[in-house]
DNA sequence: CCCACTTTGTGAGCTTGTGCACAAGCGCGG
DNA sequence: CCGCGCTTGTGCACAAGCTCACAAAGTGGG
């Protein structure tokens, strides 16, 4: 196979395995199989080798995966032998509890600003960075050449932020507020949306408790994603 | 159609469609057409017309739909119609940003429930709910009949606390722990790993970099959900 | 060296999802 | 009452993704 294209629900599931093979590497084993990658990613183990068959033949027949070699492969695909400078926009509950959350140094993502429009935010020390001013943020992107944006503003301010953030060269965006924002075609833009998540279980939920008199089959519940 | 089964794909986005519409009803419009709603939820008309098709035959050929009663039948289908109480476990930033974000209460999510394993953060109350120990987790799922589970617990706790909340009743859980839950076939269960999604972005944001000299095309940047 | 066993890599068929294009249906003006 | 313009609902063809099943390729024992 060998494509130059990876599959965009391949590329969705490749931090799963990564971070699964951390693990791996942890408890000391060297090699794995697909099954037992596809079982520590919660995967079938067909899935794991049809989506690592995209980056390459990294595997040995009768033997497995060599863990150290595939974790560095995947890191090199996913770009994450390189440091990606963070700006994280908005410090309400949310926006704090990312700048101090753990999982993002351990992945090379590093949060080098925050800025909240707040004057009464501004000077405050989180997470070890000083929270500075919207009008700071095209600066701060510039000097510290930052390519990452998320958002963490309330849903009317999300637009202005985003459009802010382009026009100072940031070209990957994390939206994590409620609402539908519009980037350029040259810019990826990724949405989380924490109540959005309750509802689609809700919709199961209530699915389920309906059909639980009508003897017929249990919902499928099917699997979900955070992407 | 009018099919009783409707399709996974479309059921992700009923909550987008139910967010845009209760922008749309505040600001007075009284019916959308598909295009409208597809330029506020972001998405194309086709597949708007297509979603909604699966719900019954809402709207009205030559007018559109009327906002209201579309809100309605979105809200019944997705069981919003009702409350849903919420037990969140885990009460490290994330934890505490989640039980006071606000987006909760509006969509009929209430807390109702806060539990750490941390003594020190016991009794502390965290946005109006005292913060209980895990001993308390079963009594206060069966007393307060909590059907949806969200566990910010680290990584190393999730599973312990997914049994937990299975065991005790919950049927619908949101894991933001970075690791991989197993529950059993009839509990659902869907992941947001924040860091995931930065990868994701990663990778997107390496592959233009590598392929801006090769003066090819843009990459496709897809569309993505946190779903 | 050969054979039995293990595990990868992948072709093929199937399922799900998407987007186009258009007929059917509705309202309105004259 | 008729025709025109608009919008829904949907059939269809295509694209993407998933799973199965198996040949190819490697290991290790005798």
């Amino acid at each position: 196979m060998s494509d130059r294209r990876i599959p965009e629900a391949t590329v969705a599931r490749l931090p799963l395995y990564h971070r699964a093979l951390l693990e791996t590497a942890e408890s000391g084993v060297g090699t794995v199989s697909s099954q037992d990658l596809a079982t520590r990613a919660g995967v079938n183990a067909a899935k794991v080798r049809k989506d690592l068959s995209h980056l390459g033949s990294y595997g040995t027949r009768g033997v497995g995966y060599e863990v150290d070699h595939l974790v560095h492969e995947i890191s090199r695909e996913l770009g994450l032998t390189q440091d990606w400078p963070v700006i994280i926009v908005g410090l309400g509950n949310l926006g704090q509890a990312l700048a101090n959350y753990r999982g993002f140094d351990a992945r090379g993502f590093r949060v080098a600003a925050l800025i909240d429009a707040d004057e009464k935010k501004r000077g405050r020390r989180v997470a070890g960075t000083t929270v500075e001013g919207l009008d700071a943020l095209e600066r701060v992107v510039a000097e510290r050449e930052i390519a990452v944006g998320i958002i963490a503003t309330p849903a009317g301010s999300a637009q202005e932020v985003a459009d802010l953030l382009v026009a100072a060269g940031v070209r990957s965006i994390l939206n994590f507020a409620p609402t539908v924002v519009t980037v350029p075609d040259d810019v990826s833009l990724r949405k989380v949306d924490l109540a959005m998540e309750l509802q689609i279980l809700s919709f199961y939920q209530s699915r389920r408790a309906d059909s639980s008199d009508t003897a017929d089959r249990d919902a499928p519940v099917p699997e979900a994603t955070g992407a």
